[in-house]
DNA sequence: GCAGTTTATAGACAGCTATCTATCCGGAGG
DNA sequence: CCTCCGGATAGATAGCTGTCTATAAACTGC
């Protein structure tokens, strides 16, 4: 009969051809949730909801985040390539709404 | 009376003094999403709520991951900076498991 | 068509990050 | 004390990313 530490009788024995994630499907998820993994990201998504019309355009965010308008056009084509605000342009203005249903899929993720 | 674009009569008139998400707060928030927002992390949560235990050991990690021992460190200490994952030493392992508060506690976020 | 305004894109650059190799730390067991 | 093993740390490096300036594109109104 063998000895067996006494602290803990479990080994450390992974499971055989555990593959419960594919490496794919984290990746899909991973690029989502990098879109919102950034501060300057959940303030403009906090903007444009804090707004009446719940929709802003990119000269509204400019100055309360501080940045310059590339900046912050950069930010939102990030948002807006995992499909988590919505592009319309009307006239000489191009308003970013926040697509709720993306946004619902996240907290799925974690429930 | 003046004339108005046809297309759309909305000004792009940005709430004054609009700071609906304090800086610090967004990035504090922005640190534990970056967390999750990766694949690799993404993978170990998985595989670690796809054992029987709920827990893993680094070694368990490794070759599911195809990295080596310090990489699946270094993410193991990402999640455990942001209190996703909880340790644990018994012995000769050291065992991880997922802090379901702190899980549940990004969900409320995008409720 | 031209001028003015809003947004997007290109390019540059600094800082961060995921990965590796090499090494160290810490507990178990003789 | 020494050895063995699991895990953490240090240091290096390639790739990514957030920011800027400069410029282009798209639309409005004259």
């Amino acid at each position: 009969m063998e000895t067996l530490p006494l602290t803990d009788l479990r080994q450390c024995a992974p499971t055989p051809g555990l593959e419960p994630l594919a490496r794919s499907s984290a990746e899909e998820t991973a690029n989502l949730l990098k879109a919102v993994a950034d501060p300057t990201r959940l303030q403009i998504l906090a903007l444009i909801s804090g707004t009446s019309a719940k929709e802003a355009c990119v000269c509204d965010l400019t100055e309360p985040l501080g940045l310059t308008q590339p900046t912050v056009s950069h930010h939102i084509k990030k948002l807006s390539e995992v499909g988590l605000v919505n592009r319309e342009r009307r006239g000489t203005w191009v308003w970013y709404s926040l697509n709720r249903e993306r946004w619902s899929q996240i907290a799925e993720l974690f429930a």
